[in-house]
DNA sequence: CTAGTATATAGACCGGTGTCAATATAGGTG
DNA sequence: CACCTATATTGACACCGGTCTATATACTAG
């Protein structure tokens, strides 16, 4: 039941309605988001946000920088590529870059 | 919390070692495969495999048919579309038939 | 250093979920 | 019909995970 496998570990991480809010909101932006906007979008309390970008962080889903006060997130740079890789263990879909 | 979102709910039902094992063996095998041969990959009950195989199931991840004595299990036609639609909405991932 | 803001952590609560043993259903075969 | 095998369902249990409040840490500004 522990499953450590990174596969799984990105998987669960994507697989809850505000972490995938999260991804999809810094999927569509072009440069880096700060945390504190995230805690707009998605209607839970700041700590709940800030445990959720852990999840994510953990699972290298996404990067985190410092820059002063505010913290800003990105996609990881794999993501796409460890998420065709998955895709591609499961249909032989096409990886892309 | 309670999310009836098809992507979240085709996400979880991926999210599982137990499933996503399910899955790729799917996935690996040309034709359908048999229900009792899960039995054997992941160790664990048959009652335990069955409910993994509704939950896929009721996510729209597989198709069963019945065939006599066995019902056989096939990943479902739209799958890799709805994965890659939701790869799409994550990193602009070009989507494949 | 003090005050204020942004983010993270700790701890508790609770609903969801994976697991099993036991039982039920479905279909084949004699 | 009775019996056997394959699969599903039920019910119970434990644990994981999402959420909150309260508090701590990190950084900036004055």
């Amino acid at each position: 039941m522990k499953s450590t496998d990174p596969d799984i570990e990105l998987l669960q991480a994507i697989a809850d309605p505000v972490r995938l809010s999260i991804l999809r909101q810094l999927a569509a932006s072009p440069g880096s988001v700060c945390a504190c906007d995230f805690t707009d979008c998605c209607e839970v309390s700041q700590p709940t946000v800030s445990h959720h970008l852990r999840v994510l962080r953990e699972a290298g889903a996404v990067t985190t920088e410092r820059r002063g006060t505010y913290i800003y997130y990105d996609l990881a740079p794999d993501f796409a590529r460890r998420w065709s890789g998955i895709g591609a263990s499961l249909a032989g879909l096409v990886s892309l870059a």
